[in-house]
DNA sequence: AGCACGCCGACT
DNA sequence: GTCGGCGTGCTC
């Protein structure tokens, strides 16, 4: 072995250090490193040695340095994989965060906790059996497991958009091509989101797969997350399940990835590096040559794109593997219409009737309405000022205890007697939110038991479980919440779902809105009726022509796709084309306004010295100016190749920072 | 991130 | 005269 040097990243979250140095291979330690080993180096003046990762072998030291050895091996920690590592450079090149947090994103458990006895699962074997295999497949999941196999034969890798509708069976076909790859030697990751990792979830992928399986999800702790990781690594697991971050499972022959329910928001890190496991997964299974599998009843237009145009290759199922389970009926209701008839209440006359019926049967309703608090704002009936709040550009929400609050930060303070600006006494509060909405429901139907779900319920005790259980057992017969309550939570006595106000999330200033419409109503949609109730959908709109409304309505996701991409086109938006957004914050406003010009600059000359000009937007203040007592601006990018945004970013960044001297935070996302 | 080097104010 | 403030700069 010739290669006498190696390249160490060290274990310092510090710009000026993020970047490799070269060490001497101490005689003893030749061929005994590889890339992702942790070591102990010297350094600078520290008296301490600090922990590094050989990046690199190389046979030649650069000239000009004074070269120190590495010390030795750090013991308990595990070494990472050469692919994860490669992996972590191009997340730090991609989401522009330090090598050292894409390090520690790849590496999520560095420290060995002292091994405490394994605590013997509390699964009880034998109870779930009934509810997984030895059912027949369609003919669908035989066809479609087939055309899996067959790429696999032909080449490894390849990636895969499930096209399948809810109930279709895509569960089934994820776990026989895991246990395709468990039988060729290799290893399996199945991403979920946080909310579908449930007792059940977990104690049903032990059943399937035994001693092979390692689950993590957020209620594990840092030790037992650890064995998890480690169990990969020392080939014990072969499959591992969990939300995003069991994409950085150590896995030495990694044979398949499957992102499920991919369109969900949760595969989005937001935390630094803000990353898209979807993104990451694609790169990963690239690096390995292993095969991608993304799973959707309603996939992200980005997937769906990529399918359409050859990039992913679409595998559709289209009919149901569990006969029964009948989609709801909908009905969209024109709420202009219902204040032109004299109905002023938030229920449109459908909708009251058809919860009228429902409570006469003793069936369950859900409403939906994605706005907590008592009313969005206060304002002054004199003056017209509303009360905001003293850190962020927002105004502050009302709640059922008179305070008012900041859902930006979380300020706090009591309702006023009077008007801060004029002192006169008439203050009102405007727009409904659910605390308003279970007062309202009450009044309107006052024999109904209601419950509210939403983020200030869940605060506090068993995080909403009770409120769950107790609607879940029929203790109540309206349960009202937001969003909260229309992902993965079945209730099958509900035949009713009510929204109250579908256009809230339209009116977003995002050019994702329409999106995120859709995909809630579908979700509130599927609430709707199981096995032999069929249920009922009712949409409360001010624009029920809107085709996110009008396809939510149909529950055709074709139709969506089709209307969403045409206004993504039009408009220039991902994924025709890129966006890459540069957010920048400081508390000091002058600063900021310069430093946001000089980034605009910076990005000016970087352009003119690239092959092709993105288009630049910007810099503007963000949607919300202030928050935190931090002002925001934003400058966004776009362009069809992707590659052009990072090294345009890249060097804009490095000519930014040789001129500002700190205070100002930078923020890549891409979106 | 650490730690040293360096150049100006009040102390035994 | 010197002890010590923390600005600036470097670490393979």
């Amino acid at each position: 072995m010739s290669e006498r040097y190696a390249d160490v990243i060290l274990n310092i979250s510090h710009e000026s250090v993020d970047r490799p140095f070269t060490y001497m291979i101490p005689e003893d330690l030749c061929g005994k490193l590889t890339p992702g080993t942790a070591v102990q180096v010297p350094f600078g003046n520290a008296k301490e040695a600090k922990l590094g990762y050989v990046l690199a072998l190389r046979k030649e030291a650069p000239t000009g340095f004074q070269l120190r050895e590495i010390l030795g091996i750090a013991e308990k920690k595990v070494g990472v994989e050469e692919r994860l590592l490669t992996l972590a450079v191009w997340m730090h090149e991609h989401y522009g965060c330090m090598l050292n947090q894409a390090l520690k994103t790849v590496l999520p458990v560095k420290e060995a906790v002292k091994a405490r006895p394994r605590k013997t699962g509390a699964t009880g074997r034998g109870e779930a059996k009934d509810a997984l295999l030895s059912r027949e497949l369609t003919a669908e999941q035989q066809a479609v497991l087939s055309e899996l196999r067959r790429a696999e034969t032909e080449k490894a890798g390849g990636s895969y958009l499930l096209f399948g509708v809810t109930g279709s069976g895509k569960t089934e076909v994820y776990m026989r091509c895991i246990e395709e790859q468990r039988r060729l030697g290799k290893q399996a990751i199945l991403l979920l989101p946080e909310i579908n990792l449930t007792f059940q979830t977990v104690r049903y992928l032990e059943e399937r797969f035994g001693e092979e399986v390692a689950i993590i999800h957020s209620k594990l702790s840092k030790g037992e997350r650890y064995r998890q990781f480690h169990r990969a690594a020392r080939g014990e697991a072969t499959v591992m399940v969990g939300p995003r971050s069991a994409l950085f499972a150590p896995f030495p022959n990694l044979g398949l990835i499957i992102i499920d329910e991919e369109h969900d928001g949760a595969y989005r890190n937001d935390a630094v590096p803000r990353y898209d496991a979807r993104e990451v997964a694609a790169k990963r299974a690239e690096l390995a040559g292993a095969q991608l599998i993304l799973g959707s009843a309603t996939p992200s237009v980005e997937s769906w794109q990529r399918a359409t145009q050859g990039e992913y290759r679409l595998l559709r199922l289209t009919k149901r593997a569990v006969s029964g389970a009948v989609p709801a009926e909908a009905t969209v209701v024109d709420l202009r219409d219902e204040l032109r008839e004299g109905n002023r209440s938030v229920f449109s006359r459908a909708l009251s009737e058809k919860i009228m019926v429902r409570l006469s049967r003793g069936e369950q309703v859900m409403l939906f309405m994605n706005r907590r608090g008592y009313a969005r704002f206060l304002s002054c009936r004199s003056c017209g000022e509303a009360l905001r709040c003293p850190h962020c550009d927002v105004t502050l929400t009302l709640h059922e205890d008179g305070s008012l609050r900041c859902h930006y930060c979380g300020y706090r303070t009591v309702k006023p007697e009077r008007c801060p600006s004029c002192g006169s006494p008439y203050l009102a509060g405007f727009g409904m939110g659910t605390q308003q909405l279970v007062e309202q429901t009450g009044r309107m139907f006052p024999a109904a038991r209601i419950l509210r779900l939403d983020a200030d319920a869940v605060r506090g005790k068993d995080g909403g479980q009770s409120i769950l259980e107790k609607f879940r057992a029929g203790k109540a017969d309206i349960l009202i919440g937001t969003q909260m309550i229309v992902k993965g939570h079945d209730f099958p006595n509900v035949t009713l779902v009510g929204v109250m106000a579908a256009d809230t999330e339209l009116y977003a200033n995002r050019y994702t809105s329409a999106e995120r419409c859709f995909q809630l109503l579908t979700q509130a949609a599927g609430r709707a009726g199981r096995a032999n109730k069929r249920g009922e959908f009712v949409i409360q709109t001010y624009r029920p022509e809107h085709y996110a409304i009008q396809s939510a309505a149909a529950q055709d996701y074709e139709r969506f796709a089709a209307a969403e991409l045409a206004y993504r086109r039009a408009a220039g938006y991902p994924p025709v084309l890129h966006m890459l957004t540069i957010q920048l914050a400081a508390k000091d406003e002058t600063a900021l306004t310069r430093a946001a010009a000089l980034f605009a600059d910076c990005l000016k000359i970087a352009t003119a010295l690239a092959a092709e000009a993105p288009q630049c937007i910007g810099p503007v203040n963000a949607g919300v100016y202030r928050v935190q007592d931090y002002f925001r601006k934003m400058i966004y990018m776009k362009h069809a190749c992707y590659d052009i945004l990072i090294q345009i970013k890249t060097a804009a960044e490095e000519a930014f920072r040789a001129q500002i001297p700190g205070g100002i935070s930078l923020l890549y996302e891409f979106v």
